[in-house]
DNA sequence: CACGTTATTGATCATATGGTCAACAATCGG
DNA sequence: CCGATTGTTGACCATATGATCAATAACGTG
């Protein structure tokens, strides 16, 4: 038995203990993934008595839901800048699937494929999946239009390419998560599929930012 | 208490209840998803006892990992098939597209979904989800360097297409299970960006067999 | 500094899981 | 028809989960 003592843990307002207890949950799940969220684990990390964490949420349900969205929707968000501040949409969008693409966010895609799996079963987590879900598709849906706009890409469906990059985009990660042992190579063909979507010439976005990904082939 | 009461089970031979057992884990997982197999629920299944199930398998990680490749093999096999009757690798292409993305299969999607998020915590089932993805991504392979060969599709990598491939269509069916309120539009800009991963002319995979899912747009 | 408010705890439930094992009984061979 | 083989059971464990609640002790206030 791995017994961690713990000495009486210090007195903190409701909101500042509750806040930390959000902050543990989130690292958590970041570190190993939605279903290791129990009342158990999140107390251990912030040396507490899981009787605290259930205290200070309705349910872990909620607990879960909450930190589901705590994580996506930071990540909707710094997409969202990283998308703002580049010269041009096709610059954007390459940018834009380096970024996803990246291994170094696999623990947010370890968070979506287990919220995908327990959203079966909770619903409040499933509200929260579908709100982000919605987060994303606006971002991408506007990026898009603006790039229809600027008369850079071309699609009569802005809406639809929207679902279909997050699904794609995705569905990539989430394999890559189980296919170790050829890292990097993941999305080398993703620039060519959305070439196709948004009317863009052949290598377009291969040619962009895209130098050290595209190296492959 | 729902005490459906069970009468002493028929002493069956071994191989018989084995693929018994086997069969019941399957359809079970079909219709609940992975994380629903238990050596109980599995048990009230076919009328039998915890003690049983667990008698005729090493461990529920083999159970699972086993029925996983059973239900997966089993529609690698069909699909493979259903390719290799297509008059033309471009009418299989569409034919692949619908099939794969309809709504029908989501018991299917549902076996993945699970599968990527349990793989993490059991190598059995890990192993498992790795030979399964190499036996889909082998069908594809094969499958686009044929219209390679034919002269109908245009890619210098057969191999990373097909991965590719297999990505989008997963994370498009991942999306669509929890994206209950529109469906049937899932995969309506994956004809696109299949052509553009290609090099089919635009519209190719939308005036073929496509007719059904292509008319919202 | 005393006292009351309340954040925190420890003990405890109820439930669900995988797994084991001696005992039972169904079937088959003689 | 009887005995042996063995498929099957019921009764258990050990563990993990979410959750509750009276009791405790830390902190702010008068």
């Amino acid at each position: 038995m791995t017994r961690t003592l713990r000495r009486r843990a210090g007195r903190k307002s409701p909101e500042a203990r509750g806040e930390q207890i959000q902050a543990a949950a989130r690292s958590l799940a970041l570190d190993q993934g939605l279903s290791a969220l129990t009342l158990r684990s999140i107390a251990a990390r912030i040396d507490v008595t899981p009787a605290l964490v259930s205290h200070y949420q309705p349910n872990m349900d909620a607990l879960i839901a909450a930190t589901f969205t705590a994580i996506v929707s930071e990540e909707v968000e710094e997409v969202a800048a990283l998308l703002a501040e580049q010269p041009t949409p096709t610059a954007g969008l390459a940018v834009l699937l380096d970024t996803l693409l990246d291994a170094e966010r696999d623990d947010v895609t370890i968070v979506w494929v287990e919220a995908w799996a327990m959203g079966r079963r909770s619903d409040a987590l499933a509200g929260a999946i579908r709100g982000e879900m919605d987060a994303w598709h606006d971002v991408l849906r506007g990026f898009v239009e603006q790039g229809v706009a600027a008369g850079e890409f071309e699609t009569d469906a802005p809406d639809a390419v929207a679902w279909q990059l997050l699904g794609m985009i995705d569905g990539l990660n989430a394999q890559a998560l189980v296919r170790w042992g050829d890292p990097g190579e993941r999305g080398s063909m993703l620039g060519r599929a959305v070439e196709g979507m948004l009317g863009l010439r052949r290598g377009a976005l291969a040619s962009e930012s895209r130098a050290g990904a595209a190296s492959a082939t």
